[in-house]
DNA sequence: TGAGTACTCTACTAAATCAATAGAATAAGT
DNA sequence: ACTTATTCTATTGATTTAGTAGAGTACTCA
């Protein structure tokens, strides 16, 4: 599962990324519209801001903006950066590998080998899907559902 | 990340399916290989066992031993018994689903799309693999890293 | 230039979950 | 009967996650 902040982050982003334009947006308004605390927003704001996906001004018309493409934003870099494992066991994450206490020889543990193929599946599809990508599905599924709304 | 409760499980079908021919095996011995705490890992079986999966004999000579053929239970009944989540949200969870509290229309939540993408990928191998799978894949590794001990 | 705005940073606390332990009860075999 | 071994309930300890508090710093605009 993911944790509150990386969910708390993805959105964060893609709230930034549908403003576009540069614009700062505060992080009340972020806090708000996400339903984030806003204070524990801060914590995650800032860190995505010292790993250069954010930019900020401080002072009266300040505020959060992307700070590259969002199109650059890879989901699996959001949750890499926030602290999710991707993978489901500590021997077969590239990140954050620990060596498996359990089993006598990794190269042939088949438990091992099963959640490899697992991982390299989530992997496959958060490296390929930006935050710019998680806009274009939202529009997509808004005409499946609401098609009146739009033309 | 799996919890240590379904790497124990899994370790502990495993291990049974490779000893095979029902023959009983003492809770200590299986603790033991599996590198498990005993008392700990009593619980995992007995939850395995109400499960089905598992059969037990008391008494001097007793022990656990598969309650169906190995290729008959596959990772995803396990994952999901021990209470680990295969979805990454809860909202896109098939078995434990709540409905998620930071979006306001499910349906057209881009980010939700993604991770049902990122789950069914998962769910895919989880129900395809069984834990007589495991044991071909280790099998299989085997000969491919120590290709002398075998022929 | 100064008043107010808004981000920055460090430290702490609360809550939940996970992992493990203890010990008594029950059942089966010889 | 006596030993072996699973069954079950309850409790504890450790770790992680989520959230809070408050002082500090930098910037803008009038």
């Amino acid at each position: 599962m993911l944790s509150k902040k990386t969910r708390y982050a993805i959105s964060a982003l893609v709230m930034l990324a549908r403003q576009e334009e540069g614009k700062p947006m505060l992080i009340a308004t972020i806090a708000e519209e996400t339903k984030a605390p806003r204070k524990f927003l801060e914590l995650i704001l800032l860190e995505l801001r010292n790993a250069g996906f954010l930019k900020s001004k401080k002072g009266a018309g300040g505020g959060y903006y992307l700070g590259r493409s969002a199109s650059e934003i890879k989901l699996v870099h959001i949750l890499r950066l926030t602290g999710g494992p991707i993978a489901m066991l500590p021997c077969v994450s590239l990140n954050f590998y620990e060596p498996c206490e359990e089993c006598i020889e990794e190269e042939t543990c088949g438990i091992r080998d099963v959640f490899i193929e697992v991982r390299d599946s989530a992997l496959k599809i958060l490296t390929n899907t930006s935050v710019a990508d998680v806009l274009k599905r939202e529009k997509k599924l808004m005409k499946l559902f609401h098609p009146g709304k739009f033309k």
